[in-house]
DNA sequence: ATAAATGCAAATGCTTTGCATTGCC
DNA sequence: GGCAATGCAAAGCATTTGCATTTAT
């Protein structure tokens, strides 16, 4: 998926396409598994005078529709990526880098998560936590 | 897993037994995961004076000592849960409740969440979220 | 005896909201 | 032109922390 889909998309879906709200995007694609302050920080670099409230507000228009996924946290605060590929996570407990992992055959996940069929499954997320290759040693 | 069990376990890891974490314990068992919020307002029946910090203290440190899973959310407060047998999560966002689900083989997860054994897999999680069989009806 | 846990209240930090102004469609 | 999005500041909420007191070991 391409920005310029991303940003179609949007459109399609009701949602004004603000020079703000392109950047977001853009910097979706660019960083890996930003947190909405990081994307802020980048987003000063170019406009001065946004708004955390602008970021905040567009991540969660961005989640309505789908096109962003978020990653909750016991403690610190949500990592933001964008919906394109099914994908697994890994979290270091000890650096706190978010690895992508490539799923393996999802369908005997998904009669548990059907829960026999009975149950209509949106979404869903698999996620490690543990210590990555680097750190371990 | 009983109740005594996780007890004794608790002070094996020097955590000391008051009637406040006996109770808190208690009620881990007793209700479905549970937010601090409900547990402490669980608290208050037996302990009036019981504060909101004693719940959220001792939901930290048993899950730092992996008894407890947190199960983090966007937007609403976390829920709670014994970490007593593996199960998955299913996350109905018509009615909220949250379902166990009997887990599926695990080895072909795992074989990705250690990234060919090379990543230390402490825990792992897998959450659905869709409408549950009676919301759709 | 002593170190840890409690209750209270204040503080923190992430995220949301209200509102007047701006700008996309 | 009209309504949605913005920036700003204030508010909201869940969670944490500081501190004096109490209590488990």
């Amino acid at each position: 998926m391409s920005k310029d889909t991303v940003l179609d998309h949007m459109k399609e879906e009701g949602l004004r396409l603000t020079p703000q709200r392109v950047h977001i995007v853009e910097l979706l694609f660019e960083l890996s598994h930003p947190t909405a302050e990081r994307i802020y920080s980048m987003m000063i670099q170019k406009f001065p005078y946004v708004s955390q409230a602008t970021v905040y507000n567009t991540l969660k228009k961005l989640k309505e529709i789908g096109f962003v996924k978020e990653l909750t946290n016991g403690d610190k605060s949500s990592n933001f990526e964008l919906t394109e590929t099914d994908h697994w996570h890994f979290h270091c407990k000890a650096c706190g880098e978010i690895y992508d992992l490539e799923p393996e055959e999802t369908e005997a996940l998904m009669a548990v998560g059907t829960h026999n069929g009975t149950f209509l499954v949106e979404s869903f997320q698999v996620e490690f936590y543990g210590v990555c290759a680097k750190c371990k040693a």
